[in-house]
DNA sequence: AGCGGTCAAGTTGAT
DNA sequence: ATCAACTTGACCGCT
């Protein structure tokens, strides 16, 4: 069966992750700093496990954590363990109760770091903080039972080759916690499933096919033989992502998402598969709800 | 409460 | 050169 994900935030309902600007943050005191951030941090958690209880509500099972769960975390100079925030034991503790109860819900948790992440730079900075920026994730990964972390694979640098290897020594950087997580999605700019399919299997990680991006991008490369080699890549329940084009395919760029799905851009090869679909609509919840109703017809029979 | 300027980070391609 | 796009517009000072 489909397994239906939303990702990160709320269109109608009251749920709402909070953050900070770094400069605003940098002007407090360090003692109100603390506060301020700790704050946060709780705050998050609350809002973490209102939207695990909305989602077992309403038959959408899993969610996507924000990257700024923990504002700032990663900062260069702002940055955190949260355990040495005040009361950051109990904001842990607050997280690690969201992962008992998604398992309860029996709800997939996920994680999809930001642009800035890249494994496959040139620039040696740029990899330590994203080797940073993915310990941090995945500690809280950890904590509340996230199973997968999604990149994607970066820039060309003008030889995407030379970058994906770069990509694959970056790799032996990666704790545990991390390798056993990560995932690498093809994108609407560079990285095609045809380029992605035989790094991820050369290096045992599974690969997130990303329709909507495949048809930004062509490869030559069918759905129903993409979709074939993704799931191979997967030694549990595999995770995708779907989206409609804002201004349908025919407009200027079929890049930008749509607030709901087109039923007609699910893969009717995606039928009758144990699968989890993240549904990148503006709509958010509402978009899903829709889908879940369209797929529930008895034609397409998910 | 509402408005508008501003916000950590990298890379690409359209304008 | 600037800008939008990328998983997500939200934060914050001001009125």
């Amino acid at each position: 069966m489909l397994r239906l994900g939303l990702c990160c935030k709320f269109e109608g309902e009251p749920i709402k992750f909070l953050t900070a600007t770094a400069l605003h943050t940098g002007r407090l005191a360090p003692g109100a700093r603390a506060r301020k951030l700790a704050g946060l941090c709780a705050a998050n958690a609350s809002a973490l496990r209102a939207s695990l209880e909305y989602c077992a509500a309403h038959g959408i099972g899993c969610f996507r954590v924000n990257s700024q769960v923990l504002p700032l975390a990663t900062h260069p100079e702002l940055g955190y363990d949260l355990k040495d925030l005040p009361g950051g034991r109990a904001i842990i503790a607050d997280f690690e109760d969201c992962g008992a109860l998604a398992r309860k819900l029996g709800l997939r948790l996920t994680f999809h770091p930001d642009q800035f992440i890249l494994l496959s730079s040139p620039n040696p900075a740029v990899t330590a903080a994203s080797v940073k920026e993915l310990d941090y994730q995945a500690q809280v990964a950890e904590w509340i039972g996230a199973d997968v972390i999604n990149i994607h694979g970066g820039g060309a640098y003008g030889d995407k080759a030379g970058a994906l290897a770069r990509g694959g020594r970056a790799l032996k950087k990666l704790g545990r916690a991390v390798r056993s997580r990560l995932a690498f999605e093809n994108d609407d700019r560079t990285y095609t499933p045809s380029d992605l399919l035989p790094f991820c299997r050369e290096h045992k990680l599974p690969f997130v096919y990303d329709v909507h991006h495949h048809r930004c991008l062509p490869d030559g490369l069918g759905v129903e033989e993409t979709t074939a080699l993704a799931l191979k890549t997967w030694g549990r329940e595999p995770l995708f992502h779907l989206s409609s084009p804002k201004a349908g395919w025919r407009g200027s760029d079929p890049r930008p998402h749509h607030d709901y799905i087109d039923i007609k851009d699910v893969p009717a090869c995606w039928r009758g598969l144990d699968l989890t679909v993240e549904v990148e609509a503006k709509a958010k919840e509402l978009a899903i709800k829709k889908l879940r109703a369209q797929l529930g017809a008895k034609k397409w029979k998910f």
